[in-house]
DNA sequence: ATGTAC
């Protein structure tokens, strides 16, 4: 266990583990906190886990971890490692189970009070035409081997479908296609799970929100992306459902065999890697890659439901009820990154595990119309609380690989929230809150509780008060539909 | 997160 006196303050929200802690530690461990968050932490195992990255092969900087940190399998959830090429690691539990799972955020130009009399019915519609729920099936069959196309085109595959706008893909990270995905490099096993999930939201945390835009931090930034005070916007949470997992799956377990035949010394074998040099790195990162474009498409068709739903709603009520896209990004991907370390630019392996990429003003990678401001940031909170969206800074470049949270961080167990918390009593206090609730099990919905998460507006003045993302805008929910 | 165990 790790104490207050096995690591210093470095700044108001900064925190160090030296390099001394542990023999094995390769780098520093560096943590975004506030006292009220590491008490958060205390009795789980994130820091330890954190430390156990820090003797990564390969690892350069420092190991990281954003204020949400919370205990995950072999890295924490809210971790940042940067591996350098050629030879640093790959790791699948630095990507985790669900590999690109991430946020898309949509805009429309309704006002709260417009919408407020058919709210309802827009929840039922939302509920009934995206899919939800373990194991679930979407409306679209795809022919055999054109899941092999989606993999490796992604948000392409969308847009030649008529899921997709280009504009769409212009506002969603990589325009929603990782080059270099490999569907040969995916197990039938996966492909045959993944096949009906297209477009279906999953369970757990992921979720559709309707929200309306609650405060402005930056207003030039929340213009630029057409965010306005009381407008109406949607997200959507969710990532590569069974396909991403069956890969993950695939892949520690192939993995542990590199381990051993690379010699590679690991304090905890969830932390199964290979260099990502090596066949079964590449491999790895093929496969990734193919799960990474899948669930940039399943969010893309997820988002033709939703404005498939506005039109049924709001058609002749509402006249102009576009839903248009401000941004998509991950929150569980590796990626190959140029970076700063030491002066010099070089090739890193990225991972970024429940941490969201927040590329700075001026990065090439971003699109022309935010390349002036910084990379949108989406930072959702919890059932009932605020969800944020943040820009990315110079500070987060070179403090943390471009990345920042990417939620509330859990702080009880799904188990002990299950135990602790009635579902129904739920979805009682956030109707009586006017927020409308569509979900398929109770069950679920108690895991998912706000208590059982930390304080989320806090997270989000760690990563703002540190400088490594700066606040856009806030958002409340109005109505939440989970699977 | 997940056909919550093959």
């Amino acid at each position: 266990m790790i104490s207050d006196h096995d690591f210093k303050q470095i700044d108001k929200y900064l925190y160090e583990i030296p390099k001394t802690f542990r023999a094995d530690m390769r780098v520093p461990a560096r943590f975004y906190a506030d006292p009220e968050l590491l008490k958060a932490i205390q009795g789980d195992r994130s820091l330890e886990q954190l430390v156990n990255t820090a003797t990564l092969p390969g690892i350069v900087k420092y190991a990281l971890a954003m204020p949400d940190i919370h205990q995950g399998y072999g890295f924490p959830i809210g971790g940042v490692v940067a591996t350098q090429l050629p030879d640093g690691i790959i790791s699948p539990g630095g990507v985790g189970y669900d590999i690109n799972c991430g946020v898309r955020l949509l805009a429309t130009q309704i006002e709260k009070e417009e919408i407020t009399p058919y709210l309802d019915d827009l929840a039922s519609a939302l509920y009934t035409n995206c899919p939800g729920g373990v194991g679930k099936a979407g409306h679209i069959k795809l022919r055999p081997g054109e899941l092999d196309v989606l993999v490796e085109k992604g948000a392409n595959w969308a847009l030649t479908r008529g899921y997709a706008t280009a504009s769409d893909l212009e506002r969603t990270e990589e325009n929603g296609c990782l080059a270099g995905a490999d569907a040969g490099k995916i197990s039938d096993r996966a492909k045959t799970r993944g096949k009906d999930q297209v477009g279906t939201l999953g369970s757990g945390n992921h979720f559709i929100e309707v929200d309306a835009v609650d405060r402005i931090y930056d207003e030039p930034a929340a213009r630029q992306m057409g965010l306005f005070p009381s407008r109406i916007t949607v997200q959507i949470h969710c990532g590569s459902r069974g396909l991403g997992h069956q890969i993950c799956s695939d892949y520690v377990k192939r993995l542990q065999k590199a381990v051993h035949q690379y010699g590679l010394i690991l304090p905890d074998r969830e932390l199964v890697c290979a260099p990502l040099s090596s066949p079964e790195g590449q491999d790895y990162l093929a496969a990734m890659k193919g799960a990474a474009n899948y669930a940039f498409v399943n969010r893309q068709v997820l988002t033709w439901h939703i404005r498939r739903s506005f039109e049924q709603v709001l058609a002749g009520k509402i006249k102009n009820h576009h839903v248009y896209q401000i941004y998509d990004i991950a929150h569980n991907m590796a990626k190959v990154e140029e970076h700063e370390v030491d002066g010099r630019r070089i090739k890193v392996c990225v991972h970024r595990k429940g941490a969201t990429r927040a590329f700075g003003p001026g990065s090439p990678v971003l699109p022309g119309i935010y390349r002036n401001i910084g990379q949108p940031v989406l930072v959702p909170g919890t059932m009932g609380t605020a969800s944020w969206v943040l820009v990315g800074t110079k500070e987060s470049m070179t403090q943390t690989f471009g990345s920042i949270c990417h939620g509330a961080g859990r702080v009880m167990s799904r188990s002990k929230a299950k135990k602790n918390i009635r579902g129904t009593r739920l979805r009682e206090e956030l109707e009586k809150k006017g927020i409308r609730v569509r979900a398929g099990s109770m069950s679920g919905l108690a895991e998912e509780a706000p208590m059982a998460y930390k304080d989320v507006d806090r997270v989000i003045q760690v990563v703002h008060g540190s400088g490594i993302a700066k606040k856009v805008a806030r958002l409340i929910p109005l109505a939440v539909i989970k699977g």
